[in-house]
RNA sequence: GCCUCGUUAGCUCAAUUGGUCAGAGCAUCUGACUCUUAAUCAGAGGGUUCUUGGUUCGAGUCCAAGACGAGGCACCA
């Protein structure tokens, strides 16, 4: 975490907070930052009580136990000062209340509560209820405070959970000026368990109407508008935590992430693979053509990389006799970031001896069907401007022909695209013809493609961990999925010739810098392979754009809890 | 790394040609209200206009540099 970066811009920093008036407690917000261990705990009993939480029974609870009181403060409350309506004197009203509390007996950071009923449930429950009855069962319910309410000394809080909200009524008569005094110290943001009876308002309204609050946690930040939410898109990754409390359907699009990728390891170990985890830290990054990030062992005193793909590691384990495996993990590119390009990324990829790439096709088909139906997405949307029909089987193209028809050029005649590619712009002098048509597809084709669509059979020069197609030394058996101009996976028939992997290896095509070139020698793979390793075909899919694609997210930052960031300067 | 755009109260947003323009709503505080729904009503407080320089009698506004972000480009076979 930056300096301050729980912070708004604005938002006073450490030094700013230390010219406030002595308080006569620690600050445990610099506290935690410093992560020095222990804080000044006024509020804080060391062993708390809750650590035995079985609690009363609903039905004849003593009313001091249904409102909580959980220990005597052992200094006094300190005196606050802050300028009235600043950030700090908003923190401020906060504290004022988190003090009086304790001053109350109450421990406003709360412990284990049983038996919470899901707010869903809840509701469900309360739909039997007559409306006219005030005999509806009675419910404990627990969360988050969004709205709230007064009207004379009646309150009324919207309270959420992960499952929904309900709306709950404190009234004053009804609980007595004692448990007022709890319910003077609420706050929007506060978390609360509530015990009571369900029942309709006046207005027509499913209501908890509270006998009982247990006080959960203190929230001694202002939330955003309660209207707008959190808008600044920047905020909103720094501060993720607040997008998926009152962003509109934030929290939605990572349930569905969830739901994916439950999908996916679903529909693998279905037939047979082994989910195997890989090294992440390793001599040589192999496996694809991207610049690696660079780290030390200190023990070992040696350099590392992080990985940059998973491949080689999983075909090792192909030559070691797990003939269907697969990894669904992190990747860590050293490049730039854009709306479909985050430095680390979550990758799957999936290796079936005896198989090809028409074998991962059927798979890719099968895992897009199944990720799309636990997300939720229908079978055919509109997205990035691209209509989209998942209903396989997916359309299968030749580059070579979708290379002919986007541009006209010959794709079997170097010559032709090479004066193709020129006049898109493209560097052909000194490079290989193979790296100026896959530019050429690149600058052309691929924006093309609404699909989903398999690009099949690609040159083979720029795909050196693939098959040759059998009497086709220039065809490698290779394809990509798109959607809607975007790579989405990317398969091979495995090339499990050593001889010619290590040739390959050793080839650095004409025109790539060393550092974006996949021309890194892996002995240890190559050595692997000259074990054996069965014919197989390879599949990778990129988690992040999969969830995307299937959420309809315009950016991967919105897919991606915690996106990479520079700290923010200030506070 | 390059280009364009943006940054005003805790949050969401105003501020005309550079001229009493630093304002509103939410939030906060005080008061009223026992059936509200972004509750309502009355009042109060709250600002390093991202930072640092510059131009000017005068800068939120114009200029330069920097910070951070968004989009695009490059990188990402």
């Amino acid at each position: 975490m930056p300096s301050g970066g729980g912070c708004p811009r604005g938002c006073p920093g450490p030094e700013g907070r230390s010219e406030r008036p002595a308080t006569g407690r620690g600050h445990p917000k610099r506290q935690n930052q410093d992560g020095t261990g222990s804080r000044p705990s006024p509020n804080r009993p060391g062993n708390r009580q809750s650590r035995s939480p079985r609690r009363e029974p609903l039905g004849a609870p003593a009313t001091a136990d249904l409102w909580n009181p959980r220990f005597m403060p052992d200094t006094p409350p300190p005196v606050h000062d802050a300028p009235k309506g600043t950030g700090a004197a908003l923190e401020k009203a906060r504290r004022d209340k988190l003090d009086k509390l304790a001053a109350l007996g109450i421990d406003p950071w709360g412990g284990r509560l049983d038996d919470v009923t899901p707010i869903a449930a809840a509701r469900s429950q309360g739909e039997a209820v007559a409306k006219d009855s005030d005999a509806g069962p009675t419910v404990r319910v627990a969360g988050r405070i969004m709205l709230q309410r007064s009207a004379g000394s009646l309150v009324f809080l919207d309270l959420h959970d992960r499952t929904g909200r309900i709306q709950i009524m404190l009234g004053k008569k009804q609980v007595g000026p004692e448990a007022w005094k709890i319910v003077d110290c609420l706050d929007l943001g506060d978390l609360v368990g509530i015990d009571g009876r369900l029942g309709w308002s006046k207005t027509g309204e499913l209501t908890v109407f509270a006998a009982g609050l247990t006080f959960l946690a203190k929230s001694l930040e202002t939330p955003p508008d309660k209207y707008h939410g959190l808008v600044d898109s920047d905020l909103r990754q720094r501060m993720r935590y607040l997008d998926l409390i009152h962003g509109e359907g934030v929290r939605d699009r990572f349930v569905a992430r969830s739901r994916i990728v439950e999908a996916v390891r679903r529909t693998l170990a279905d037939r047979g693979y082994l989910e195997v985890e890989g090294p992440t830290l390793q001599e040589t990054a192999g496996g694809a053509a991207a610049r690696p990030f660079k780290t030390h062992h200190n023990a070992l005193d040696m350099p590392l990389v992080l990985r940059i793909a998973l491949e080689l590691h999983l075909k090792r384990l192909l030559v070691g006799g797990l003939e269907r495996v697969f990894e669904l993990g992190r990747v860590y590119r050293n490049e730039g970031v854009s709306p479909r390009h985050n430095p680390e990324f979550t990758m799957l990829e999936a290796y079936e001896a005896y198989g090809d790439y028409g074998t991962m096709m059927d798979l890719t088909e099968a895992i897009l069907v199944a990720a799309a139906r636990a997300a939720g997405t229908p079978e055919r949307f509109e997205w990035m401007g691209h209509t989209v029909n998942l209903a396989p089987p997916f359309r299968r193209a030749k580059y070579d022909d979708l290379l002919r028809e986007t541009t006209g050029c010959d794709p079997t005649d170097p010559a032709s695209v090479a004066a193709v590619a020129a006049g898109h712009g493209i560097e052909t002098a000194g490079r290989h013809p193979d790296v100026v048509k896959s530019d050429l597809f690149e600058a052309t084709v691929e924006k093309t493609l609404s699909g989903p669509v398999f690009v099949i059979d690609y040159p083979a020069a720029v795909c050196p961990l693939t098959k040759r197609k059998a009497g086709q030394p220039h065809v490698a058996e290779r394809f990509e999925l798109y959607v809607a101009g975007m790579e989405l996976a990317n398969a091979y028939t495995e090339l499990n010739d050593p001889d010619l992997q290590e040739e390959l290896f050793r080839t650095q095509l004409a025109g790539l810098p060393a550092d974006e070139s996949m021309a890194r020698m892996d002995t240890d793979f190559i050595k692997a392979l000259r074990h054996g390793m069965p014919p197989a075909g390879g599949l990778g899919i990129g988690i992040d754009r999969l969830v995307m694609f299937l959420t309809a997210a315009p950016s991967i930052r919105d897919v991606i809890l915690f996106p990479i960031h520079r700290p923010r300067a200030g506070g």
